[in-house]
DNA sequence: TGTACATCAGTGAACGCGCGTTCACTGATGTAC
DNA sequence: TGTACATCAGTGAACGCGCGTTCACTGATGTAC
């Protein structure tokens, strides 16, 4: 049956957040067509009408995603915080979609790898206002630095079965972090 | 036809280096078992043979290659130099199997991910040797920070679609692991 | 404002393909004598 | 050392299942009058 405009937006909107949760969740390929239309409370049928196909789905969900994830105004060391915290962690389909979706995602569609690209560029962007650092250029070298050590603890920490060493790489790395703002920070080149 | 038992070693060999080198250019599940005994030269039935499912090739090949892939006597800058270079991004299916897969372990089976987390392990107390820092914790705090960057910064690297991005993300990290050396040699607690 | 009908989002059965896994068979290996 | 035969690694056809995708149909929506 025919559904209304309103009706229609809406049931788009529930089928990306529900592919959001579950690609993080499970990676791209366990993922069915069908699971994520019946999260969103639809049948697999309606899927195209909405979508060309599977690939479509995931360079969309992306964009979706990692648009909506990244606050305006983040500041570096508190960000650091709560993304290295086991909460985070452990919230894998509601959690970061680079921690859970970088390592797969270069194997996906060009569409898919320029979404996952734009959301980095602006993580660097916004990381590098208040990133500790005398000059733009170490600024921006400490929001790369911060970045990538982020997002590489969380993933060893996910994927590590030993759960005080997944604790120990959180707090470690957040440390590690802190300590290498202050070396920025003193040195003017 | 029967074969001879250094034969058979030799094939399962083959079989494992094969699918080390397919799981990380392709991912466990884009990887067939017929993919993984073509690669090896042999045909798809052979493979029961050797093991009992597809979860333990995984299994046993991320045991495999973890195990090989780390040098003996290695120093923390040197490996950051080599690891954070264009050569280890652009070699997915022959590089570090922490960058390529550490992502999709975490969906793995519990032997997958105990192998895993064993590397990680080893790789933390190697680069504990000869990180720097004035004590013991200082020092593990450095390889663990530094080796969650590196980690991160690769896999962010071979994702990005953006070639003047990428490299940025290589060469920038790999300062910024320099100067947070420096701070953790000059400061004693 | 009310009515008649064309539109089209969603349904659910069906399709074809490729995957992991099984199995009867083959023939070289390696052991017993 | 040579021969006879039991063993068993590898072959390739076959199986069943689940996936992405298609499509004829349904019935509420929204437009034309």
């Amino acid at each position: 049956m025919k559904v209304s405009r309103e009706q229609v937006a809406e049931n788009r909107r529930r089928v990306l957040d529900a592919a959001g949760r579950l690609f993080r969740a499970k990676g791209f390929e366990a993922v069915t067509v069908a699971d994520v239309m019946k999260a969103a409370s639809l049948t697999h049928g309606a899927f195209y009408g909405h979508f060309s196909s599977k690939d479509d789905l995931i360079a969309q969900t992306l964009a979706h995603i990692v648009s909506a994830g990244i606050p305006e105004n983040l500041e570096l060391t508190r960000y650091a915080t709560s993304y290295l915290s086991e909460s985070h962690r452990d919230d894998i389909a509601g959690g970061c979609p680079t921690a859970g979706l970088a390592g797969e995602t270069i194997r996906q569609s060009p569409d898919a790898r320029a979404a996952m690209t734009a959301g980095l560029r602006r993580q660097i962007e916004l990381f590098s206002r208040s990133a500790p650092g005398a000059t733009a250029a170490k600024k921006r070298q400490a929001a790369i630095g911060s970045w990538a050590a982020m997002v590489g603890a969380v993933i060893l920490a996910r994927m590590s079965d030993d759960p005080h060493l997944s604790d120990e790489l959180l707090t470690q790395t957040r440390e590690w972090i802190g300590t290498a703002s202050m070396q920025n920070l003193d040195i003017t080149p």
